[in-house]
DNA sequence: TTTCAACACTCAAACGTTTGCGCAAAATAG
DNA sequence: CTATTTTGCGCAAACGTTTGAGTGTTGAAA
């Protein structure tokens, strides 16, 4: 076993200074061509790479951007840190991924450990407990500390940093004027309490659009899931109350969930019922009848958070203070669960 | 903006050393009641949290496992993330993920990059470049440094270090089994090229147990997809060209194309053809018909394999080297891509 | 009264870097 | 041949911790 090597094995075994390794390798003109190159041959040869924990200390920084999400095993999610990733990566940074497990305690904690040194800034998505509880103070702590922070998909106004969304709003209208322009007339939303916000704005796209038509809202077609686990057999209840001839959800496994309710309800899709889903996953692509949704593109949010965030990082401090929010267009990808246009 | 209360601060602020601060904040009885209850309400109050950084370097140690996976945006690698995190977590470890992209390259600059300091160990599953090249050489290195390897899924035997793997065999041969028990005479096999591990021994599973059976294996029933990105018209042919009455594939993404490839040549499943695949996605759970698989518990997988990793990470140097490999068992979840077995 | 332990604290080194400053020797100028 | 500049390198501080060793004061035992 042979432990990494540092600065100052290299200056004992070559009989110099620390500070002239430390030169010599960063090709510094004080130190004489001879000794440098001696001195980068026998770095190269023994392949010394500088501790990235000393550099950090010394730097006060360490090129490295903290995630930190509810849950990692979800599509939306990979893709988003997919995204970050390639876009750090080119710019010499490093992702440190942390889960919060929708826990508000496990996110605070997480943040707290981040904090202390291990990454220069946050990118990060809500949990839902945090939502709930409406307790941002760690989301301030950061801030106050001077540590960049980037929110993306669930945001809230009351918390000042950058943020990268999707137009929710917009994407639900989109959808469901397709449906209304595909033919429907009495469209069912499925979608989640209001404390999450996605939910909530996506109803609200429901909403605009139908008024926008002059549809009367019947609340009886709207369909709030408080407990994701129960949400199979509370949307099978609901299809099976309520006629309608399409169905708005606003993610995919209620999309799908939808649609097992309606076949075996012994109607089709999308001959009977059209049905449209949110975030576009694997699942809405190989699922058949495959998923017209609304697609997220959360590699590209994951990129403009990313982007965000190291622009924030090596601007200079004086700079003052200014923080965006990206919104990132939603497009709309007709498969087979809606009828086609005409 | 109030910048990271640290030491020295503290100690200035208080009037006393560094030293006396950093032991009445670690309680020692050198330090007299009086000053280290003054400190320590100073800490607590201006909430004082030491620098990992500094820590780290000053330990030697980070207490951070390195995650390096081929890609992210997919279900088995997700849930091993999330079973690592729960281990590691509850042990007082943090983790950082890194994407190889598939891509040797970025495998080996990653591994260097973590190795400088960042990470204390390594759980891994290597890039389908890497298993290509054989070129196993970065693994080597991280090895002899004295960090501790944790191999996982994509795993070979030239490397020596602790690994945790499925039964791949066993696995295939339960499903191929199953399927016989069914019902099938002609059992169709969808697999991967043989550099890809897993691919290689779900087809030995597959080519004994027909073996154990006495049954004759054609080679004509036998695909290995090349180009991931044309999977779906190769499977299509496959099955057109081939008569089946079952098919064995060595994942959910095989499995479905086969499904919808039967579907498509005017056949039900799994009436007329049974499908089984392997990976317990969120695919097989909700595709319709939902699919008998072979189920990985990706998260046993990652929890076992952060084990092992801290296990060696907390063993004293002396206790001599001993390599571990832990086989998770697969079982099989029979949903309704197959004939049940009455 | 001397001796010595206990107490409460400080100093300084170390982890691995980078970098401003200083200093001797060599090279150049006058 | 002296005076000055240049060259080439080392010292030491700093980043924020921990910790072994040292120090001065007190109090009690001898």
């Amino acid at each position: 076993m042979r432990p990494k090597l540092t600065l100052k094995q290299i200056a004992r075994e070559l009989d110099v200074s620390i500070s002239t390794v430390s030169r010599a390798l960063r090709d510094s003109s004080e130190i004489g061509e001879e000794t440098r190159k001696k001195i980068k041959a026998f770095a190269k040869f023994y392949n010394y790479k500088p501790n990235n924990i000393a550099l950090s200390l010394k730097n006060r920084k360490t090129k490295t951007i903290g995630i930190i999400i509810p849950e990692i095993v979800h599509y939306f999610f990979t893709t988003v840190i997919s995204g970050v990733e390639k876009v750090a990566n080119e710019k010499g940074y490093n992702v440190i991924v942390c889960l919060s497990n929708n826990s508000f305690d496990k996110e605070v904690l997480n943040m707290e450990l981040l904090a202390n040194g291990s990454t220069d800034g946050f990118i990060m998505s809500m949990a839902k407990e945090t939502l709930q509880k409406e307790d941002y103070h760690h989301f301030a702590e950061v801030i106050n500390q001077g540590m960049p922070l980037v929110l993306f998909d669930r945001v809230i106004d009351e918390i000042h940093c950058d943020k990268v969304i999707i137009d929710d709003v917009i994407g639900a209208k989109k959808a469901v004027q397709y449906l209304l322009d595909t033919g429907a007339k009495k469209i069912g939303l499925v979608s989640t309490v209001d404390y999450v916000s996605v939910g909530k704005l996506r109803t609200r796209g429901y909403l605009e659009i139908l008024r926008e038509n002059n549809i009367e809202v019947d609340q009886n077609l709207i369909l709030k899931i408080e407990d994701m686990d129960n949400s199979e057999a509370e949307i099978k209840d609901f299809i099976d109350k309520n006629e309608v001839d399409a169905v708005f959800a606003v993610n995919e496994h209620f999309a799908i969930h939808a649609i097992k309710a309606i076949q075996e309800k012994g109607l089709k899709v999308p001959e009977d019922v059209s049905v449209i889903g949110f975030t576009n996953g694997e699942l809405s692509k190989r699922f058949i009848p495959s998923l017209t949704t609304v697609s997220q593109h959360g590699e590209r949010m994951g990129g403009e958070a990313a982007k965000l965030l190291i622009d924030k990082l090596e601007r200079k401090p004086d700079e003052g203070e200014s923080y965006k929010t990206v919104i990132v267009e939603t497009s709309l990808i007709e498969r087979n669960s809606t009828k086609s246009l005409i």
